[in-house]
DNA sequence: ACCCATTTTTAGCCCAGGCTACATTTGGAG
DNA sequence: CTCCAAATGTAGCCTGGGCTAAAAATGGGT
């Protein structure tokens, strides 16, 4: 077994990353299915095909995933709902987005930029560099 | 066809990260093999499969796959060697790989959360942010 | 009421990147 | 030299996330 080491071990970060493409998809996809609602009511698959830039095929078999793993519900030929925990987590990824992406414009960044960069580092910031991040901005600009 | 659109396209964002994504693995390996060479003078596949915590089967699949994409050079049996688009990718994730991780220290993050965290961002930084970071890092305590 | 455009579903394909089980090769210890 | 542990390769499996083509359902406009 050995003493846990305390440098983080290479193999471990690895992991980490892994785990965190797993979870990106329905991060990005239940905050823009909470975006979609918002601005016009009710989401459909051919909302998100548009905004992924994917086919409708993708979207489907993304939502089935999805709906597998309790983030959102439907019924045939219905629109896209999110449950409770669909909800929980979009507001969540909504909220480290935005402090992700007000980051990078306090850094100096430009805003097309700040939103391209934003929309895949937001998926790999821990809740410390989260929070660093948000003392930034404030010292910054608040 | 229609005009370009000046804000960013939510679609874009999205072709961007994917893109991001295929070439991702490809740098990681790459940083390591120069990594392992530098240590140890050979790299070999079981050394990369204890590095990123996956079975040697995986690196061999994975390696076979950056030989069709020219990054690396094998024979059967023999060690992973980087050719010369391989050593210039490498030197350049590292150099990246490393802004960001000492980015994330001057941000005020420790020293673990900075490691595991720089080790998921550094693939989404375009060259503008790099750029940003560097400069706060300098400023800060350069 | 009907028709048709839009939307969704289904079928079937691809590739990346994981895995286990098993076969083969290699090189060093004795 | 021989043998065996370690490394590599091969076969076959899985899931996620892409695609096209074609079928089916829905619902709004006339
Ligand atoms: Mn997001
Ligand atoms: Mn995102
Ligand atoms: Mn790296
Ligand atoms: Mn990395």
């Amino acid at each position: 077994m050995g003493l846990p080491v305390n440098q983080p071990e290479h193999s471990r970060l690895h992991e980490r990353i892994r785990a965190d493409h797993a979870t990106e998809v329905a991060e990005d996809y239940v905050e823009a299915i909470d975006d979609v609602q918002r601005e016009k009511g009710i989401c459909r698959a051919v909302d998100l095909a548009r905004r992924f830039g994917v086919s409708h095929v993708t979207v489907s078999r993304t939502i089935g995933r999805l709906t597998r793993d309790g983030y959102v519900e439907t019924e045939p030929y219905g629109p896209i709902r999110l449950t409770t925990k669909g909800k929980r987590v979009a507001t969540q990824a909504r909220n480290r987005h935005d402090i992700v992406y007000q980051f990078l414009l306090a850094l100096g960044v430009g805003e097309q930029t700040a939103a391209i960069d934003s929309e895949g580092i937001e998926h790999h910031v821990s809740r410390e560099t989260l929070r660093a991040m948000e003392r930034f901005t404030r010292r910054d600009q608040g």
